[in-house]
DNA sequence: AGCACGCCGACT
DNA sequence: GTCGGCGTGCTC
């Protein structure tokens, strides 16, 4: 028996902590079963990650509680969890935090008492010098023991803490705390054991029962009729519900005998219905030539990583369900990880459909009680597949056979915004190896890293080049809007007479072209679908004074604000602040400010006025937050109920609607031009992706896309569907500069509210860094490129080596480790220091 | 990450 | 005195 425990905390502290056991807990203290332990002046929640027979640590303090009866990480799962830790730079606690859904929520909270010494005298000295106090005290006598949080928002204090305490010093209050216990609980459900009841013992009591007992004669003859359709089982309130009886009726037929019912936990799940068109596909040749290595692999029970590089609409979905189908007849399970913004209704029913209530599905709108019940069903065993996004690849599955990574090239697949700041992708590759299965990594427009492992042989690397059912790929036309704005300001200019020309000056270029507008005209009359991309919300990006060149800009945040129409104000993307547009300019006064640039609002007003008669639904974040609006929106589309789906990228992902025939990109200049060596490939990706929703039947689909630098490699290769070639441009120019994937990158951004000291502090590092002479370069460090968000500067430094040189990365790894503790020395808590090991963007 | 502690300045 | 606002150290 251990007497000792490491415990892995959720704290930003990089090291766990040991405790004792107490004798009553050594049973139970297993590695993987979370424990409460006193921490600080509180209790927390956290995982045991070790039992060790002796500690050097004096002062130890005993395991309060344990909470599971059984681990619920299992080492495989720890053991990718500290993979990820060390990677990344995250403490495990916090990595484990991201893997258990409230795992580590409860912990306690501080209960505040009035003491026996609180009299009335005692009030009445404090409510002369200290009202306040006063106050706390006589609320807590009158309502008894309260959380201090609670009080601090009754009584208005700001620290409530340092109140509290001097009172409990000074003898009036009593002051505990408490463990706070996240309510864990399994739904229970009854259900009506319809074979139970005896066929004959019904039909006796149905003709012996007293005419005026119209409920239990209703309720029975509902039975008997459920029964004669073949009906076992039915959920007791939906049994009342469709008999339109109160459960006083059945209460005498449950304590007669003649109803069995039981009480089973159920899952919260929601339904999603299923889809019956894609049950008895057949794979085509193609297709099943990738199915038999997949399975092949599957069979070796030894690693591999495939890359499944299939155009849009090759039947990629359906290769991975057959997989898994495989999987599954041996005895394994399966992950499979999409892209948030893909896990759509559509893609879920289609893998219901096929694998029932096997397949688990998580993704950031479930409820907590639903995502307990599906983490719970995962590790029970009685799911066999999670889908789900990012987190999903933490699945407490067993025995996993095969990991789908869908769209690996997502950028989603990486948290950036928070620790553990992991890509799922990558860490899907690791489970993999770690458990001998077998990842897959798809994507019609694969990224340059995967992409280059797979034709390195790091990956085994599978094409899929034709779409099925021998559909065409659409055809993609560029068109040149500068030469389009030429055309309409000359044509504009003819119009107006010489006196008005001044009003030239207001010129704003229509977001859509002629050649855009009668392509859909054209849709619209032969009633096929239209789908339009314009990858930027709200009406207009940015305001601009014509006179002085003023733009309205976030007081927190280094970036424009952007003009919403339906609440006619200007609203920030990057911390949500809100506020009415200047009337006229604040810095010359002069009165001609303008909107500027496109949103997906913009292209609908234009669209309202230009085309009238078309029928438009606007898809982006504002028109889907509410929860089920995403599906909504896209189902009245898929029915015909409109005829424009218009939206940000969200309408490029993993759409298939065979009624669309036209795709048109507004603009493809927004991402394009962002400084960040990623963006010419995530315009490629974006446009390729979308393009591929256009004719996805027997009708030849079209593409038109807008831009202003027509020449561009990235759009030429759209037009010719030519990925290789535009990937082989790509990464040539990613060579030339040491990007991924021939280097790997980590960004270490400083940030904090005090512009001078981020500098400072992020020098100070740079020097450390530098000084270190390792085989990796170091820029900067130099102002982020939005050098404020949220009135926290930014600054950022890259550290770049050679994957050649260090393949694994292990050694800049340490060289990190070694700076950020000998940085850390001295740092000041003002200025955090933020380490993104293969960032996803430099912005 | 919380949380306490200590120091300073504003207020009364 | 009391409060609020920081900066800093510590949590087995």
């Amino acid at each position: 028996m251990n007497k000792y425990a490491d415990i892995a905390l959720p704290v930003a502290v990089e090291k766990t902590f040991t405790y004792l056991v107490p004798p009553e807990l050594q049973q139970s203290a297993a590695v993987g079963a979370r424990a409460i332990v006193p921490f600080g002046r509180k209790f927390a929640t956290g995982l045991i990650v070790g039992l060790p027979a002796t500690s050097t640590i004096a002062g130890l303090r005993p395991i309060k509680d344990i909470i599971d009866a059984s681990p619920v990480v299992s080492d495989e799962l720890l053991h990718l969890c500290n993979w990820i830790s060390d990677y990344y730079f995250a403490p495990l606690g916090e990595v484990l935090k991201a893997a258990i859904p409230h795992g580590f929520s409860s912990g306690s909270k501080k209960v505040v008492q009035a003491s026996f010494s609180a009299t009335d005298e005692a009030i009445e000295i404090l409510t002369k010098r200290t009202p306040k106090r006063a106050k706390l005290l006589t609320l807590l006598r009158k309502q008894g023991p309260m959380l201090s949080t609670e009080l601090q928002k009754k009584v208005g204090l700001k620290n409530i803490n340092v109140v509290v305490n001097e009172m409990v010093k000074a003898g009036y209050l009593k002051s505990e705390e408490m463990i706070m216990r996240p309510k864990q609980t399994a739904r229970e459900k009854e259900y009506v054991l319809l074979d139970k009841a005896d066929d004959k013992r019904l039909d006796v009591e149905l003709r012996s029962i007293s005419p005026r007992k119209k409920n239990a004669r209703q309720l029975l003859t509902s039975i008997q009729s459920y029964k004669e359709q073949g009906i076992r089982e039915i959920a007791l309130t939906d049994l009342l519900k469709n008999s339109r009886v109160s459960s006083n009726s059945l209460a005498h037929f449950r304590t007669s005998g003649l109803l069995t019912v039981v009480r089973r936990e159920v899952s919260r799940h929601q339904e999603y219905g299923t889809e019956q068109q894609t049950l008895n596909i057949v794979l085509n040749a193609i297709q099943q030539q990738v199915l038999r290595k997949l399975n092949e692999a599957t069979n070796s029970d030894v690693h591999k990583t495939f890359l499944l590089h299939g155009v849009t609409g090759s039947g990629k979905t359906q290769v991975y369900i057959e997989a898994i189908r495989y999987c599954l007849e041996r005895g394994k399970s399966a992950i499979v990880l999409v892209p948030e913004i893909s896990l759509t209704p559509q893609i879920v029913r289609r893998f219901k459909s096929h694998f029932g209530n096997m397949v688990g599905v998580v993704h950031s709108r479930i409820s907590a009680g639903e995502r307990y019940d599906v983490w719970r069903l995962a590790r029970r065993g009685d799911y066999r597949i999670i889908i789900g996004p990012r987190s999903a690849i933490f699945a407490p599955l067993s025995n996993i056979g095969l990991i789908v990574v869908d769209e690996e090239h997502e950028a989603s697949y990486k948290q950036f915004d928070s620790t553990p700041r992991y890509n799922a992708r990558d860490a899907a590759i690791v489970r993999g190896k770690h458990i001998n299965a077998v990842v897959v990594l798809g994507s019609a427009t694969p990224s340059a890293e995967s992409y280059y492992n797979g034709t390195t042989g790091k990956y085994v690397l599978l094409e899929m080049p034709e779409r099925i059912d021998e559909v065409r790929m659409p055809e993609v036309a560029i068109v040149d809007m500068t030469a389009e704005r030429k055309r309409e300001y000359n044509a504009l200019k003819e119009s107006l007479p010489e006196t008005r020309r001044e009003k030239l000056r207001e010129y704003q270029q229509s977001s859509i072209s002629s050649c855009l507008r009668t392509k859909i005209e054209e849709r619209l009359n032969r009633k096929e679908g239209i789908i339009l991309l314009q990858n930027r919300r709200g009406f207009a990006p940015f305001i601009e004074c014509v006179d002085c060149g003023y733009t309205e800009t976030c007081t927190n945040c280094n970036v424009t604000l952007t003009y919403h129409l339906a609440k006619k104000h200007l609203r920030c993307h990057y911390c949500g602040l809100v506020r009415a547009p200047h009337a006229q300019c604040p810095e010359c006064f002069g009165p001609n400010i303008q909107l500027r640039g496109i949103g997906t609002q913009r292209v609908e007003t234009e669209l309202a006025t230009l085309l009238p008669q078309a029928r438009v639904l606007r898809m982006d974040l504002d028109t889907t937050s509410r929860k089920g609006a995403h599906d909504r929106l896209l189902r009245k589309f898929g029915d015909g109920d409109a005829d424009i789906l218009l939206g940000t990228q969200m309408v490029g992902k993993g759409l298939d609607f065979p009624r669309v025939t036209l795709v048109g990109v507004v603009s493809a200049d927004t991402q394009m031009l962002l400084p960040d060596f990623r963006a010419t490939e995530r315009t490629f990706q974006l446009l390729t992706q979308v393009a591929g929703r256009s004719g996805r039947s027997a009708l030849q689909g079209e593409v038109i896309i807008q831009t202003h630098q027509p020449q561009h490699y990235a759009l030429q290769h759209v037009v010719d569907h030519d990925f290789s070639t535009f990937i082989a441009q790509e990464l040539q120019a990613r060579r030339e500069l040491d990007y991924p994937p021939f280097s790997r990158l980590v960004l270490i951004e400083a940030k904090g509210k005090k512009e001078e000291q981020v500098r400072q502090e992020a020098e100070r590092f740079t020097k450390l860094l530098k000084g270190m002479n390792g085989a990796f370069t170091v820029l900067g460090p130099s102002p982020a490129v939005i050098g404020k968000i949220k009135n926290q500067y930014r600054w950022h430094i890259i550290v770049k080596n050679k994957k050649a040189s260090d393949p694994s990365g292990s050694h800049l790894r340490r060289a990190l480790r070694t700076a950020l503790t000998s940085f850390q020395h001295k740092a000041q808590r003002t200025v955090r220091l933020i380490i993104d090991v293969d960032p996803v963007g430099l912005l």
